[in-house]
DNA sequence: AAGTGTTTGAAACATACGTTTGATGCTCAA
DNA sequence: TTGAGCATCAAACGTATGTTTCAAACACTT
């Protein structure tokens, strides 16, 4: 009687799973991305992917429970890949260059399967409005998922940008965090990434070529350590918060 | 039996309004600041500020007509400030660095009078909600409000970035407000902010402190023109978000 | 072909929302 | 003191939401 949660319990492998369940998760994905969470009903994704407004509720157990299965398609596949590098390059014995790690992070969102042109973009979207709106449920899944990987970035970071201080590299981790995901939620760009007019080529490619030289340098910007030090922190890893 | 809008058509001067229209936008500032705009209930604001549910209907017209008005407490004071001192410094004969460009605008912001010792953080925060959730009426409403201010701080841009080619140049102020808008608007940080806890000090003024390097070292990356030139644009006026 | 468990379907549920209403109280000029 | 105009109040309005229900349809083994 009850299928209560989406049995993709088992990660990474996405066993065939129901048409209808395909169907809600597109539609929702894309309502999503479009309008916000809160902004976006049940009944407008049943109806968008033409199965029955019970189905959500039957298929997923709640409208939250919904939301964090949409990113368990991109998030899956994406921290798998992104593991496999930053152990890869934790292993040599050289230190990894700043340029290098951004091109680790960007290069494994972009090697995610796609199953359409606009799916990148899309997730990019999702994944500014989880960190933006005040979703916490969303914000706490997310981070859960990412806990290792983050971790393990952060090590390789912290031998990258030796010069920082610990609250430094906070801090510009967060403004890097923004200029990202601000950027690809932006609904106007999106607009522009969706459609591609306006004489600016805004695929997800071309931000990722223009960003990763402004954060590169944003990053490595010499420490302003003369100026006030006291405000030191204990540990950075108990205060990320991606 | 009206009143339908509130006064402050007359701009800048803040005529004593009732005692009901400020606990109401004091309410609804912060609520809208903790949990976004949509998931804000006027029921949770009229019982914070402890007014009648009708008084929003009747002193604002509508719940969008009450964001905005929140907003226009601090945009009017800034935009004026703002004005005045890019005008200020574009009229000297020397050009106006890249540094002091961003020491004007976060200037500018600081200078805004304040309620108390959260308001500017909670306006940070709103600023950061308005680019990002999905609210059509309130991001036109910004962008008019702003839209003078903004062409001026895009002439001065330019003269400080003689290098960067006008796509560069436009992809770098979408970081950047990016960078300044999610940092304020993430909620963790908010916490931190208002809280002071954690060991950071993330007064506005601190956050701030550690933006102008970052900034100033992103926009001022290397051009990468050797790249790809072609995905010119005709005008960059036309295509201002902010 | 029957009978099992799983998936759909239309309808209703309870609740929350933004907004409107109309009566009541208040202030202050006449 | 009266009366007009503004402000407040409790209550209701209509609508939309997420979720639940239960019967009908389906798939598939035996």
């Amino acid at each position: 009687m009850f299928q209560t949660l989406v049995w993709n319990v088992l990660p990474t492998i996405t066993m065939a799973q129901s048409e209808t369940v395909d169907r809600i998760l597109d539609a929702a994905e894309q309502l999503f991305a479009e309008r916000g969470f809160s902004e976006t009903s049940l009944r407008q994704i049943t109806s968008k992917a033409k199965v029955n407004l019970a189905a959500v509720n039957y298929h997923f157990g709640s409208k939250n429970a919904l939301i964090q299965a949409v990113f368990d398609r991109f998030i899956n596949p994406f921290t798998r890949i992104l593991r496999e590098r930053l152990n890869e390059v934790a292993k040599g014995k050289e230190a990894v260059s700043l340029e290098e790690l951004l091109q680790i992070i960007t290069g494994s969102i972009v090697s995610v399967p796609r199953r359409n042109e606009k799916s990148l973009s899309i997730f990019m979207r999702l994944l500014g409005l989880a960190y933006t709106q005040s979703q916490g449920h969303l914000r706490k899944y997310l981070e859960e998922q990412y806990r290792t990987e983050f971790k393990l970035f952060l090590n390789l970071l912290r031998q990258a940008t030796p010069h920082l201080t610990p609250v430094e590299r906070f801090w510009r981790m967060q403004f890097m965090q923004g200029a990202v995901a601000f950027t690809m939620s932006s609904s106007e760009a999106l607009g522009s990434i969706l459609e591609g007019e306006k004489g600016v080529r805004a695929s997800v490619e071309e931000i990722v070529a223009q960003l990763i030289p402004f954060l590169a340098a944003g990053i490595n910007a010499p420490s302003q350590a003369g100026r006030d030090q006291k405000g030191g922190i204990e540990s950075v890893e108990g205060m990320h918060s991606a």
